[in-house]
DNA sequence: CATGAATGAGGATTCATTCAT
DNA sequence: GATGAATGAATCCTCATTCAT
């Protein structure tokens, strides 16, 4: 918003300046959560003063907001991909390896939980973030319908919703229990995943 | 720790004190945040001054940590309880409604998330955080073990490991999505949480 | 207001915290005005750390219009001393030399300036000002009254009114005009003064 | 100064430029104030940028010196236009009203005050407030001699200096009384100036 | 044991000023 | 001449922590 408000000589370079500050709001953050990161070390990390940053951001929410709306479009981006494949209940049980190991990088981790964590407090981290949330959840309901009618199973919308969020649930909880238990079993998980997955997708 | 250096005149009344400012704690953690509840607010809603605080508490992460520890004690109770069905996996399957209603309770959701998240930065948090979940595993696994066996379904301790954790990672990701999408349907998440985890422990 | 506010445990310590915190402000503010002093110049002369002082007042606007509002308390003891005079208008003449000589010495005129400057662009501060005016003038009106009627001199309400604003308007022009000319003649001024003051006060 | 210290290519519309600076300050300093209005809220009324101003003023307290400057100039130009009247005491008098509803005018007071307040911190503006002050009272000087001549009146230096000083020091406090008491009545106000410019001039 | 007054380091933010273009 | 991007010092304020009483 920012962006759009604020008028610059020359928005292509302001672009990238803004993307310079999230890339580094992107590293302190996921190093010191949102609150331990000073406009300081983002600024130091952005290699440009704190001062400029305002010229951006309005404030440090501001950058977190804009942080988690980047954040939330990758989402979506999977989410389409997905919707193009010719069998994407198929497609998604293949995903489930990959899935689940970048979710167990600790580098992947620690964000969702700090914009989880944010958005139970910040009401405006919480708008974008549920927002960000409704439209992942009509993508991925249209594509269980196809799928599903596909594979001849029944697609009423009260069960696929909660098929749904079951399976989001599940990859919403792996930096959480990643983070409780970093040296678990890749292998083992993404087996037992693919077990839990193909039950709720194809009965 | 504090509990055992720190010496107190009456350690029955020291004890008192203690709890004292951990449910203060609670109530004012889950209100604003690890970060956002100040020593200043714990100390009001404890009625006890800010000083007498660090009598039994070294600082504000202790708190944090002796906090973490008593809300784990309570997972390890009911995995004890659990230990006593006469058929723990039907229990555990019968125990899914409430557990899961409890989660999607937004006072319930608040803690596990800030807890999750302080554990991915502050490393004594993270530690206690994993020290309590090796002795949740332990137990569950045992649980698992003599349930499978009774059901006559291979027992090895990899392959539950991995159930394990899949079942796990289910109900802490139930904090998060709750988190995102505030007003889903329980009833019909339930009905799903069910199928898979049915699927995760008789199969 | 922050004093019945904030709880303090030794009411009578706090009022001469609070007092040592307006002694130094009031050091600072006709030093460098009220937004050259910083809170850390008013924390240093006032013998306290800059974050204590947040304990007496609200914010650095508190202390500004707590420190307008002391000033404005001290002309209405004036007025109240003067309606205790037997021929008031007379005593007023009479108290010319004195204050002028008083409002002509350097270390007055800033402070007024300030706080005139100040309620110009902050309407808290000139809320402040304008109820301490209006106080000041029905005191004031009702001295010249009294003193009017006791010389038979006509004294309806539109005429005192314009006499007497007229002659506050002198005494509060004395600061700006010993701004703009620190050396000129108290002597001579005094003398113009008087016959300005009893052409208002007795024609 | 700037203007004749820095070489600039063509003066004429180096001079067109500072006015552009000066009007926009003046309409940014009666909004804002001298320390409220920011270089960048100058340059943008001034419809320039904030790096350009540097190329005409040394710094903001240039700006403010220069303007306080030209302010000065219009006292001055009354003075002389006081200067030319037949009979100057009337015509003196004759002006009371207009003066007096003018500076009762809220954009009248702003500025006046803001230039009085900085003078006396800042000493480079109160040199040229003063600087300017001298030279309006030797004109003012001048023509109340001249005047008081015509009028047979007594017309030594001392007595005429405290006389001025005291009609100064009337229109001096005018904003502060406007401040103060912003619906005060100003007929009745002007028929009191009258009466004590009156008995100031003619007595 | 208990208080809360007091500290001071650290945080976000603003803004006069400079300088490469 | 003219721009506005960039700087960084300075400001207000918060809060964990200490300590005299």
């Amino acid at each position: 918003m920012s962006i759009t408000e604020k008028r610059h000589h020359d928005p292509e370079k302001a672009l990238q300046r803004r993307r310079q500050v999230l890339d580094a709001a992107a590293e302190c953050f996921s190093r010191s959560g949102f609150h331990g990161a000073s406009m300081a070390e983002i600024s130091k990390t952005a290699g440009m003063s704190a001062g400029h940053i305002y010229n951006y951001f309005d404030n440090k929410d501001a950058i977190i907001a804009a942080f988690v709306e980047e954040n939330v479009e990758r989402v979506s981006a999977m989410m389409r991909d997905l919707q193009m494949q010719a069998d994407p209940l198929q497609a998604l049980v293949e995903k489930i390896p990959q899935s689940v190991r970048d979710d167990l990088d600790p580098r992947t981790w620690i964000l969702p939980l700090e914009i989880t964590a944010e958005s139970s407090r910040n009401p405006k981290i919480a708008c974008v973030v549920r927002d960000a949330d409704r439209r992942t959840r009509e993508q991925f309901l249209a594509i269980l319908k196809a799928g599903r009618r596909l594979h001849g199973l029944p697609d009423d919308d009260a069960l696929l919703e909660g098929r749904m969020n079951a399976m989001i649930t599940m990859f919403q909880g792996l930096p959480v229990r990643a983070t409780h238990c970093p040296d678990l079993d890749a292998e083992q998980l993404i087996a037992s995943f693919q077990i839990a997955l193909r039950a709720l997708l194809f009965s």
